[in-house]
Order: C-alpha cells, then sequence, then structure tokens
DNA sequence: AAGTGGTCTAGACCACGCG
DNA sequence: GCGTGGTCTAGACCACTTT
C-alpha cells in the first residue's frame, strides 16, 4: 500500500486508453470529475496527466479539455524506447534473452574511462564485453566498463543473466543515464559476432550510467545491427 | 510577468549549478531554505527540483538532501539533444545554417504517409527534400512530408529558413513528436549531398510531429553523416 | 530524535477557449 | 459568462537517513 496514488492512477488511465475505454482523439473526463473519481486532489490528477503528456498519450489544453493522442507511436518489438535502461531481461523476460562473455577482465582504466566513470588511474575496473542474444539471434554486443570496487564479487555467473538484478541484489541502487547515439561502421568484433559484413553500419549507444548517490557506475559502448534495433524518444513541450 | 515562478526559480539554480555557486556533488540548501529564499511554498520548490533531476542535473535522497550530479554531461556541438525538436536555425543561429532545396513536390501521400499524417489517401502533402548546412558544411539531409491543408502558402522562400519560425508564424502550436533513431547505409542522395561514400554508415532519425491539437504535421527522415552528429539522452528514474 | 525529501490535500486565483 | 486547465499556497502526514 506504499506505492503512490499518481502510480496507480496513472497505470490506471493508461490501461483505459490502452483498451479502447479511452479511445483516441476523444476527451478525457475533466480534472474535477477524476479528482472525484479517484477521491484525489486536483493536484493529484493533474501531476498524472502532465506524465501521460510527457510520454506522448495525450494532451491538455486550456480553456478546454485533454484528449487522447491520436496516432499513438505503436509499440514495436525492435524498438527499444531510448529512455528507461532497465536491460533487456526486463523487456523481452529472462526466457528468450542469453548472454555470452567474449571478454573478462580486468584492468586500471584509461584516461578517458577514469573520466567517465570518475576514477583514479588506479582503481581497478572491470572490461566486459558480452553478447546478448534474444531468441538465439545475435541481438547487441556490449562493451562495459564497471569499477570494481563499487561491486569487488562481480564474477562470470552474474554476466550470463542480469547485470541489473544483480546490482538490486547488492543494494546499489541505479537511477539515471547518459546516452550518446551514433552510426558507425562494423568493427572486427562486430563482424564476428553480429555475423556484421566488413562495412556494415552499426548503430552504437555510448552509456554513462549513475546510482542513486550520484556515482558513475557503468560506461559502455552497445553495438546493434543496423537492421535489429533502432531507438525511439518520444519529446513534448506542452508543459 | 505571466512566466511562472517554477520557470524562473528553475533558471536561476540552473544558473548556479552552471557557475559553481552549486559546485558539482555539493549539497543543495533544502527545500525549507529554498522556498523562503524565492518567496514559494515547497510544492513549488519541489516541481523545479523535479524538472532539474530529469535533465540529470541534481538528485535527491529521502531523508538526507538534494546534490548536484557529478559529471554533467557537457554540451558538445556535434550533439543534438534528442529532445526539443526545435530546429537548427536555433541551435547554431541563423547566421551558420543554410538551406537548400533539393526537391520541393506535391503530390498525394503513399499508404505509409497516409498513416504516419493521419490523411486521406486524396490529401495532397509537400514532399520536400533539403540539405542543410552549418558552416558551409553539410550537415544533414531532410527528407520531409507535410499536409498541405495545414499550410496552404507554404513556398520555396519559407524552406530557405527555418520551418519551425514559419510554423510559429502562422499561429500553429506544435508541440511534441515521436523519433525513432537508426543506422543505414549511405543511399544516392547522400552520396550525392553529404559527400558520403558508398556503403558509409547514415544516422537517420524518422520522426513524427504534432500541433499542440494533437494533428500530426510532419513526417520526416533526417539522415546525418556517420561522423557528423549524434542524438543524445538523459534518462532519470528517480521520480 | 531530528532533519530531510516524497506525497497529498482543499482550497484559491488566473489564463484561455468557446458559444 | 462559463467551464476548462495552469499555477500556487500553507499546511499535513509519512518514509527515510543520519546522529
Amino acid at each position: 500500500m506504499n506505492t503512490p496514488k499518481y502510480v496507480k492512477i496513472e497505470q490506471e488511465i493508461r490501461n483505459r486508453i490502452e483498451n479502447g475505454e479511452y479511445p483516441q482523439g476523444s476527451k478525457l473526463p475533466n480534472q474535477l470529475a477524476l479528482s472525484s473519481e479517484f477521491s484525489v486532489s486536483r493536484m493529484t490528477v493533474k501531476r498524472v496527466l502532465d506524465a501521460l503528456a510527457i510520454q506522448g498519450l495525450i494532451y491538455s489544453r486550456r480553456g478546454d479539455g485533454t484528449y487522447v493522442m491520436t496516432n499513438i507511436p505503436q509499440k514495436i518489438e525492435k524498438n527499444a524506447p531510448a529512455s528507461e535502461h532497465q536491460g533487456l531481461t526486463v523487456y523481452f523476460g529472462a526466457d528468450r534473452v542469453e548472454s555470452r562473455i567474449i571478454v573478462f577482465d580486468i584492468q586500471f582504466p584509461s584516461p578517458q574511462i577514469q573520466e567517465k566513470l570518475h576514477l583514479r588511474k588506479n582503481d581497478p575496473v572491470f572490461k566486459i564485453i558480452r553478447l546478448r542474444l534474444v531468441d538465439q539471434q545475435p541481438y547487441v554486443l556490449e562493451h562495459t566498463y564497471m569499477p570494481q570496487k563499487l561491486m569487488p564479487d562481480l564474477d562470470e555467473s552474474v554476466l550470463y543473466g542480469s547485470i541489473y538484478a544483480y546490482l538490486k541484489s547488492t543494494g546499489l541502487k541505479l537511477s539515471g543515464s547518459y546516452r550518446k547515439i551514433h552510426a558507425v561502421f562494423a568493427d572486427e568484433f562486430d563482424i564476428k559476432y553480429l555475423n556484421c559484413s566488413p562495412k556494415d553500419p552499426v548503430l552504437e549507444v555510448e552509456q554513462v550510467a549513475w546510482l542513486a548517490d550520484g556515482t558513475p557506475f557503468e560506461y559502455s559502448l552497445s553495438r546493434n545491427r543496423y537492421d535489429a534495433r533502432s531507438y525511439t524518444v518520444v519529446d513534448n513541450n506542452t508543459l
């Protein structure tokens, strides 16, 4: 019972949109009516509507009302939302995801890694290269650097599953990430493990992720076959 | 005086972070102190802090305090934030941006365009291909489709500048967009206008943008040289 | 135990769209 | 003029971290 009201109400309204109870283009009940239905204050309703607007599901017009967006971006399996960094296991389910470890090593960080992970030059980092497969198909090749001091007992058995699940189990809370998306040429690893051809384009996602206390804990480069994955972003100016 | 307080306070706190008055890693004054300093309620302060947290500038820990993020992502010129779709002119300034029109045509929409722009098959659309240059260097090649009925007097003179500025002048308010980012091969246009080589990777951004009333008004494919541009996303779980 | 941020309320006033 | 959403308040209670 400690999940906040605004989370539950957001979920409920999202459900109503998805199952057609609030059809695309239709007007939602006004904020006072929603307050009354859910027995919350109008401020709480407003907070929920703001969150849904950010996700591109609804929009509001002052003096008029709140509407369900037409043409809601369809969720396609090949599409990863560019926000939300929980990892493949959550997205596809553990049954369909498999990991192969190409490299598991420990080393001193390069100047670039020192800067990204906020480390001194003698703080060891794990260097990991993992191939991740979905339904037995190569999906993404991840080059990951993580500070050893944050997770001294990381080992290969963890890497066969989800690093995020491991972090949760250690009590480390992850909080945010910063990602940069490029197009690049396939390199030798991509050719070998993603079955790319030389000169194929690859979608590379460079990421720095940090914990709830602001400590950066991961620097990674995720390399995706050009025909296997894309990233989506929803942008909203109405707030 | 109709800019809301929360906008001004957000700007002020961002300035303090940028000029070092609130150094990276330091603790901010608590919410009560900020309420008092800015003469607003704590709710308003909280709203501001949430917004800054979403942008990855600060983070809060219940029971402890609010801190300035260490390692704040620096803005690099080659980096477009993946949110904010205002266009190049605002980003670089009109002096540095130039547009060349490769194609300006009107046609009936393909089934795909009909669906994306929510059109009937006899609603004409403009088809535009523009090469945009920054500092005389080819920067992005945009393939754009826009419904004629929304902007009946669009012509080439508009296209030499900023479409967004034109929309503003017509009273149409744009509100949001949905983007999908891929890596693809260079095509004949990219080779000719972006000076790509055959088989070069290209970063393609597929976008649907809509107006404040939810009407989709633009479907576009922006194609960027692999070495010229990347997209950045900040993600935050703390809310 | 004290101090912090997270949630929520019950109102108020304002700006805007519409008939 | 009326109904709508946008902003803002002054407080309350709770969950959490720290000492």
